[in-house]
DNA sequence: CCAGATTAGTTGTATATACATCTATTCTGG
DNA sequence: CCAGAATAGATGTATATACAACTAATCTGG
């Protein structure tokens, strides 16, 4: 009975924001040599799959206080990567990639491919699939409505 | 087929870090009125079950970075929550929870058992206990050794 | 139409997080 | 024993994160 090098945790938060630690980590260093961080590279993929979107829906797709974006995506503008306009609804900002954007993010696909498949492989197809899906119903679950 | 509030995200680490933050909030509101967020807590909580460690050592408990430490623990010392003091070698620091860690610690843990439990309900015991083991399989798999 | 309620996003603030770099201490090979 | 290597933490810096409080715009009931 080989004993873990880590020990198990019982708090299901703490489990989470520990794995997360670590994924990040793995991730970043595939994206640093592109100087994205893990969230940057997500929120390009979001614009990426969903077009134009509000800060407010691109928050809700994230499970990400609106707030939060704010700074993030004044980063990534000063960077070039986004386009930002008002809408009808002048309160709202409309945010989409740049060329730039589109450019920096498939700039980026390759290293972001090879840890996910890394991963993937390590995991194996079952638990792959599994993570991916439970993380999601997990994340259905607890966010609000 | 009812489709899902939330798309799905290709990106696993996306995904952990997503449900991460759904979690910590779910959390954090029930830790909130003791003054506690969740990585206090999970401090807390490896010192009450590690007994004394060095911050090195917490570190490789919580898979956080030693210097992410610094700051967090100087903020927990200043509540008075741990007793720091160095050891053979004087370069560590050897941490502890002190009286008022345990109390805080105690106090702190009738709302954690409750938003624990109601989660536990709502995934199901067999979720539940698989999604410990695969977060712990996971961070082990990609901690380095 | 308008006053109050609601909504979108910003700003102030505090914590979380890690990397690069630094200092102090300990270890190690010769 | 001692010089260089390795280790433990601290500090500087940048990003991530959310809540409270704020401003501006929109909506809604009367």
């Amino acid at each position: 009975m080989e004993h873990s090098r880590i020990p198990k945790l019982p708090c299901m938060c703490a489990n989470f924001r520990r794995t997360t630690r670590a994924l990040t980590q793995l991730y970043e260093n595939a994206l640093r040599p592109l100087g994205l961080r893990a969230t940057q590279f997500t929120i390009l993929q979001a614009l990426s799959l969903a077009g134009e979107v509000t800060q407010s829906q691109l928050g809700g797709i994230l499970a990400m206080d609106s707030t939060t974006l704010t700074r993030t995506l004044r980063i990534m503008d000063r960077e070039g990567w986004i386009v930002e306009r008002r809408g009808q609804d002048q309160r709202e900002r409309r945010l989409r990639l740049s060329k730039a954007g589109e450019t920096q993010f498939k700039r980026a696909l390759p290293a972001w491919e090879k840890v996910q498949s890394q991963l993937r492989r390590q995991l194996g197809e079952q638990s792959w699939k599994n993570l991916l899906e439970i993380t999601h119903q997990v994340t259905e679950l607890v966010t609000a409505p």
